[in-house]
DNA sequence: CACGAATAGTTCGTATACGAATAATCAATA
DNA sequence: TATTGATTATTCGTATACGAACTATTCGTG
């Protein structure tokens, strides 16, 4: 194994880890309003775009349709958004955020990020950089096969 | 919104987008050994310690035992590793390859790591300081909660 | 030695997460 | 306008991924 491979593996380690910390602090708090991480994401997205397609909001989770799909199918059956057919396009179907999504958005929101802040000892170039060099990667990574 | 919220956001959602990436092209190259990514990950972690127990493996993957118990299972499922109660202590499990296992790994091995070195072009040095920047915030998010 | 605490794995229910295959609709053009 | 191709979403089968609850074993201490 050459230098190259031990840093390509420890990066996949080292994501792997961040992941599972990241959803782990989540789950604590999502779980107070009996939500998920990825629906108090999900409910962000559409507090920015209000309706969203299936596309538009698999896009903006970082996931596939086939996900996002089952996703939103259990935040109708919540009651957190409503799913209707688009009248102009009638592939397309509009996701919205219901008021009871939106009153349980608004209450984690502040809670949720307020959570993370002990990120901010650290120096905001390093965040900066951090953000711009996984950019990169990401370019790199989008770019293989 | 304030700019640390906005950092923390893009943060969670870069994190999100390269474990997709990653997990798209080991995907591929997983399939045509018929391996996952996980499986391969847990061929390398046996090749380096064998046998192992459940919590090693499970630390060396980056998941929760409980996770890593069905993994297992599967894995053994397909012949590629074998469990066995430890005689010195009859909780702990022994797992290790088979050879069918250590011979798709080093099949596999070289290819995979090979497929990523597009990551090559970024300087050594901004990648070292990637992995250092996520280890440090990897050590904030542990002591969160 | 007894027994409560700690350790190691498993099982369960639920929620991601994917690609492949399918279905429905719309758009382009012959 | 009829056919073909592109777009959009769903369904299916499988593999993560977790915490909570449980079982089995071992350890520590009176």
């Amino acid at each position: 194994m050459n230098n190259t491979e031990i840093e390509i593996k420890d990066l996949i380690l080292s994501l792997r880890s961040l992941r599972k910390e990241t959803r782990r602090i989540f789950y604590y708090q999502a779980n107070k309003q009996q939500l998920t991480e990825t629906w108090i994401i999900a409910l962000g997205a559409l507090a920015t775009k209000n309706p969203s397609s299936l596309e538009e909001l698999a896009n903006a989770l970082r996931l596939g349709n086939s996900t996002t799909s089952g996703i939103v199918d259990r935040m109708v059956a919540e009651g957190l958004v409503t799913k209707n057919r688009d009248q102009t396009n009638k592939r397309k179907i509009n996701i919205s955020p219901t008021a009871k999504g939106q009153q349980k958005y608004a209450v984690t929101y502040a809670d949720f990020w307020k959570k993370l802040t002990p990120i901010n000892d650290m120096s905001t170039t390093k965040l900066t950089e951090l953000l711009a060099t996984q950019a990169e990667l990401l370019k790199k990574l989008e770019g293989i096969k």
